[in-house]
DNA sequence: ATCTAACTGTTAGATATCTAACTGTCAATC
DNA sequence: GATTGACAGTTAGATATCTAACAGTTAGAT
């Protein structure tokens, strides 16, 4: 008795990406990060002075979305907010203590990434991955809309 | 400038994970559910006195978020449910209103992965299909831990 | 028969997300 | 220079999710 989303190929990618975000909960968890923080401190180690408009079509979320994720950080001192110039955007940088709390992290994804591909040897790993590119050229690329 | 979870295997899968579900929004949004409820809706109307561990199972959700979740469809009589023997459990069945609200889900969700899918022909739908087989056969089943 | 352990569901408090409405700032046009 | 429109961010109210703690029920062990 499967259920309908388990057998359909998209039901199937679901699931996994659905396992990649728990094998990543044991190392954000650790530091009391949600997946979300995770990431968005990720993303603004490598790229320091994003706006936060960059960072919600990054993690294609909403611009309010990224203004409550980025007070939780704030207020833990995570994360820096710094208008430059422009006083519509605010520039955004993770502080040391965000970068020290995030190191790592890359690593942990890429070790989870690994275990999940575990079942496929390297060709069918490049099969999937030139898959899914062929599909995600097609789909609208992340918007504001 | 890409960041890396577009370009790595699994970042373009949870992308086409993410665009499936933006796909359905116009269909779910029309009849003012969440693409959870709608899930669990459809779910119902296949498994009808399914009890609330094996939604929470099947969506890989807590027994707490199932419970959220049904309290707003049984608030609009979308759903009910009912002890039967066992005092513990609660057998869960979808009304004929929450029936007719979700005819036509399956389409709705079958045709927008036909067009997410649309840029591979059937050979290579297999082969996706097969490659993400490999890698679910090898994951944990979505369990209650 | 009682006690204990497992099972099912709920609640509380937190974060993330969505939409919609709002504020403030910049730029272009008149 | 003032108005208008686009842009960036915030807030409010809703749902979904998580963890942790709790309550009630069942079944097994003693």
């Amino acid at each position: 008795m499967e259920a309908p989303e388990l057998t359909t190929t998209l039901g199937l990618l679901r699931w996994v990406g659905w396992a990649q975000m728990k094998a990543g909960q044991d190392w954000v968890r650790a530091r009391e990060l949600s997946h979300e923080q995770a990431f968005a401190l990720g993303f603004l180690e490598a790229n320091p002075g994003s706006i936060q408009r960059d960072i919600a079509q990054m993690t294609r979320t909403s611009a309010a979305s990224v203004s409550s994720l980025l007070q939780g950080l704030e207020r833990r001192g995570l994360v820096e907010r710094r208008s430059d110039g422009d006083e519509r955007s605010k520039r955004v940088y993770a502080t040391p203590e965000g970068i020290q709390l995030i190191t790592g992290f890359e690593q942990a994804m890429a070790a989870a990434d690994e275990i999940i591909l575990a079942p496929l040897d390297q060709t069918e790993r490049d099969t999937l991955h030139a898959l899914l590119s062929k599909i995600t050229d097609h789909l609208p690329r992340p918007s504001r809309d």
